[in-house]
DNA sequence: TTGACAGGCAAGTAGTGACTTGCCTATTAT
DNA sequence: ATAATAGGCAAGTCACTACTTGCCTGTCAA
């Protein structure tokens, strides 16, 4: 799993950047608690910590070690690709 | 299969994609050869005519069919739903 | 220093999706 | 009419991934 679209099909992991847009920077357990309460996903702490993985590993988000804390936050500049490869290469045909 | 992202999961809709982008409005024959021609991507007509339903099923295409033939037609609009959801909460955040 | 807290590692399970094979229908050309 | 073309349907296989369980490491507070 090295692609950007798998990492974004989970549905976890969308829900995952859902509560990392609403408050960057948590932990892993935040992010656990929050899930489940406002995302209504109870999963494991072991299921969240291997998406957040995967989110990372494609660029997704960054993570800062501080303590026994470590913090997360949302990178969305690889989203902007999605944009470049499909929508942007309609634009320049309708401006030719 | 309901979901827009893990559409845009497969490699091979991916390439689907491009291969629409490059000319729009091919058959499925013509997106056979298309990818086995250009993206080095050989599938059975089948099996990127299961990918072609899950395209549509999730809005990334609509299809005219017209005597034997049935032309497959791209329509980005569903990606601009990624913006709004992660990228443009963003700029908001900026804005304020 | 010992217990609680935050997180990591590894192996196993179950379900799903990508792909194939085989056969069928509909349209067009000869 | 019949053969070729364009596509559809259905069932089966296989690999991958999402998730769990169990245990381990590191950090901080009492």
């Amino acid at each position: 799993m090295a692609d950007l679209f798998e990492a974004l099909a989970a549905p976890a992991r969308q829900a995952i950047l859902d509560v990392l847009c609403e408050r960057d920077g948590q932990t892993l357990f935040e992010i656990c608690s929050r899930l489940a309460m406002s995302h209504n996903l109870t999963l494991t702490r072991q299921a969240i910590s291997q998406h957040l993985e995967v989110l990372e590993s494609v660029g997704l988000l960054s993570t800062r070690r501080e303590g026994r804390y470590k913090f997360h936050y949302l990178d969305t500049t690889p989203l902007e690709a999605i944009v470049e490869r499909w929508l942007s290469r309609n634009k320049k045909k309708k401006e030719k």
